[in-house]
DNA sequence: GCCAACGTTGGC
DNA sequence: GCCAACGTTGGC
């Protein structure tokens, strides 16, 4: 059992989105990032728990809990021409980007990245590098259980 | 809108 | 394989 933060723009899929959609799950389309996708691809399992986190938006922080809730396969945005994340370089034969299922659990209060600073225990996090941009970070079990009985303060 | 950080591209 | 130029991310 892992942990995850994975980044969305809420204006693109929020946590209230995945929570909405159809059995809560949302595919995780977008990722041009290599080192994202091997996490996907390589290292995630089905339950593995995921901090849902808003991003490029007026209030970024932890937004939501999560699950990974289907093994690797291909992004379908990369074969279509019309998607923004359309990419000509791809193979369908032996597609580049792969992607999993998330299924939103529950909606915590908003966890800005000011109060996640405010923890010893979170100094660690992969987020609160300077310049950091990686879309996908593991979070340790520790900082997963901080997270979400102390800041969450609720029971994933 | 600014800009630091960092990934990608492409000429050599 | 080096590395400068360029593009993207994302907080502020």
């Amino acid at each position: 059992m892992r942990y995850w933060l994975m980044k969305s723009e809420p204006d693109e899929t929020s946590i209230d989105d995945a929570l909405t959609a159809e059995g809560r799950t949302v595919a995780w389309t977008g990722v041009r990032n290599y080192q994202a996708r091997n996490f996907m691809r390589d290292e995630m399992r089905i339950g593995d728990g995921v901090l849902f986190y808003h991003s490029s938006c007026p209030e970024p922080g932890i937004a939501g809990l999560a699950e990974v809730a289907s093994t690797p396969y291909p992004d379908p945005t990369q074969f279509d021409r019309k998607n923004p994340y359309y990419d000509p370089a791809s193979d369908p034969a032996n597609p580049r980007w792969l992607l999993v299922d998330v299924k939103a659990r529950l909606k915590t209060r908003l966890i800005s990245l000011a109060q996640l600073r405010e923890h010893a225990e979170l100094a660690g996090m992969i987020i609160l590098r300077r310049g950091n941009r990686l879309s996908i970070t593991p979070v340790t079990p520790i900082e997963w259980h901080f997270i979400v009985k102390t800041l969450a303060d609720c029971t994933p």
